[in-house]
DNA sequence: CGATATTTGATATGGTCCATAACAATTATC
DNA sequence: GATAATTGTTATGGACCATATCAAATATCG
């Protein structure tokens, strides 16, 4: 746990406290042991989630994309026609916090909120042309950039493994 | 991306917005689909990052002890002697805010700071004789409440396998 | 029908965590 | 011995999360 968000700058760079020299010159008090903390879920969890998120912002740098945001367009593209609490509470978004992200992907021009004919209490959820074509390209971005590293790193039969362990974690831990 | 943390209360329970029956009498708008989502190496892992901490925090009631409470007292448990600079690093928290984290752990006697005669701007952290006989409970409770529960979802090698995965993951990406 | 309850989107607000700047005391460097 | 660097600390702002509350619209039920 306790790791770092943004790590684009100083931040605290967490394996290498001691900079990542193997043995050089100076004294230099020599590296902590991680010990235990190395073997335990939530802590090695937690070190990767940051990471991939992190490298989720740099590839979608150039789309100014947030997990977050980058999972509502996808949630909407997929089930469009949806009202607000719909999208927000699939997600695990609380509805007043919802509020400000659709403030923002609609100031963008990525989605619009429609007044439901049927139920004008509710705001109907689709992407607009914008919407759509960026959503195109952030998941080139995510296929190419994203998650093939994860493909370099594990190997595909790794990969789809991890996915399902994680999935199954999610939904019956 | 985008879900809740503490899930103790109302919060959302995601995957099924829409309660969890199968097909129940009244009409009840159906569930919506993930589609790629699903796929989505950070969702998935955040999702699992969070049921995973959300449990931690249960296991751990009894002594009131977060994840990053514990990673620290691990830490400092195993590296005795060493200074807020070195330990709060490691575990990639900011001296500041490492700051009020530690004035908690030591207003509940759990750990100490030292002025050190070496060099007297740093504080020496050791573990209290309370400090050390929470943290053998905390790990019990870890092993057999916790760690457990990941056998018993996912199967010894399975579980050994995602924790090689995560690091790598976390320290290679 | 009409009073009451519920739902939807929204606002306000507080908590937690994360990040940066700045400071005094101490130590290192030159 | 003057200057720079380090340590712990404070103050502060941002991002994210959670609760209470509201008005408008709808549902429910006597």
């Amino acid at each position: 746990m306790t790791v770092s968000k943004t790590a684009e700058k100083s931040s605290e760079k967490p394996a290498d406290a001691a900079k990542g020299r193997k043995d050089a010159g100076e004294p230099q008090a020599e590296a902590l042991q991680l010990g235990e903390l190395s073997e335990q879920l939530g802590y090695v969890l937690k070190r990767a989630q940051l990471k991939v998120f992190e490298n989720f912002l740099r590839c979608m740098a150039s789309l100014q994309l947030t997990p977050a945001q980058f999972s509502v367009l996808l949630l909407v593209e997929k089930n469009p026609g949806r009202n607000q609490t719909e999208i927000a509470s699939t997600l695990g978004i609380l509805r007043p916090n919802f509020v400000a992200m659709l403030d923002n992907l609609e100031s963008r021009d990525l989605c619009a909120r429609i007044r439901s004919t049927n139920d004008r209490r509710s705001h109907i959820l689709v992407l607009t042309d914008k919407g759509k074509a960026v959503l195109a390209r952030a998941k080139k971005l995510v296929a190419t950039k994203h998650e093939a590293r994860l493909n370099d790193l594990l190997g595909q039969a790794n990969r789809e493994a991890l996915i399902g362990m994680l999935s199954k974690i999610a939904n019956e831990f």
